[in-house]
DNA sequence: GTGGCAGGTGCAACCATGTTGCATCTGGAG
DNA sequence: CTCCAGATGCAACATGGTTGCACCTGCCAC
């Protein structure tokens, strides 16, 4: 699949203008946190990405100047815990992580590639829920949609 | 969270009838294959669970008379492969096993708990899917339903 | 500024889940 | 009953994630 990198540098050549850096950091230490270089720049990535990315491919876009492998997941579970990352998990059974979006969205549409295995997030918002068989409480819906990308379906 | 031991006992005492084991024994022979007891018990099991098991789970059902790890995860494989089982992956990134309904149905609704972790099966069908970003083609349609069940609420 | 320390980081070792290679065994066709 | 493609079991490996612990550093108080 394509590396993330190129990715990146296709979509969006200026990760960390400094009001993109500037929001971020002010979003860490709103949650009484320290804005250590690990976090904004994990956080910068994840809203810079235009679908969710896996661990490895964080790593591969930090590039040189890489974070421990330790320290990269416990940066992403502080952003998932705290709310400004959401965590799922991909038909090959390895976390993806996507920035939270500022007002949220409780209800989510995915599209998953069946080849490279990315996952984007659309914008339409996801039907209402069917009944429940009794006892059961509901917290979240997700609507996922299966098949090939644009980049897989072409090659 | 429950074992599966208990969860058969208290919702369906008799697995392998011997109708539900001679229907196991030629579907599996419909696909060609030889009809080995690893296959049939393991089958005969998903066919009964009320909801999708995971790899170990499926192990401690099997209690004494053990297959090998190995074994099962190729006798699952095998079944996915032939269309007699889905295999989907759950919160804790673990592939979980259910039966494929005779008819067959494209498109699924699920509900998954998200202290058990286990995943049941909804009869209604998923709404019609909004439309992709072009060059994106679709294959299947996953609609998910998240929160906890009756069990876990009552718990 | 600068000291102190709660909280963050790095390293090494570990765990869970799934896969591969290969020797041995067996269901079922003939 | 015999035979062998296909199934099984064992051991070793791969991948993705977690834990324990010593060391380092933002950032608040001063």
């Amino acid at each position: 699949m394509l590396k993330f990198a190129a990715m990146m540098t296709a979509t969006a050549p200026a990760v960390d203008t400094p009001s993109e850096t500037e929001s971020v950091l002010l979003q860490i230490r709103r949650k009484g946190a320290r804005a250590t270089p690990a976090r904004i720049r994990v956080l910068l990535l994840l809203r810079a990405a235009p679908a969710a990315l896996t661990h490895h491919e964080i790593e591969q876009a930090l590039g040189d100047r890489m974070l421990d492998r330790v320290t990269l997941y416990r940066v992403l579970d502080w952003l998932v815990v705290r709310g400004l990352a959401h965590r799922s998990t991909d038909a090959q059974r390895a976390f993806r992580f996507s920035a939270a979006a500022a007002g949220e969205h409780g209800a989510h549409t995915h599209f998953r590639c069946d080849d490279c295995g990315r996952v984007f997030c659309l914008d339409s918002a996801p039907p209402a829920a069917p009944s429940l068989p009794a006892g059961f409480s509901l917290s979240r819906i997700e609507f996922d949609l299966r098949g090939r990308c644009a980049e897989c379906a072409r090659g």
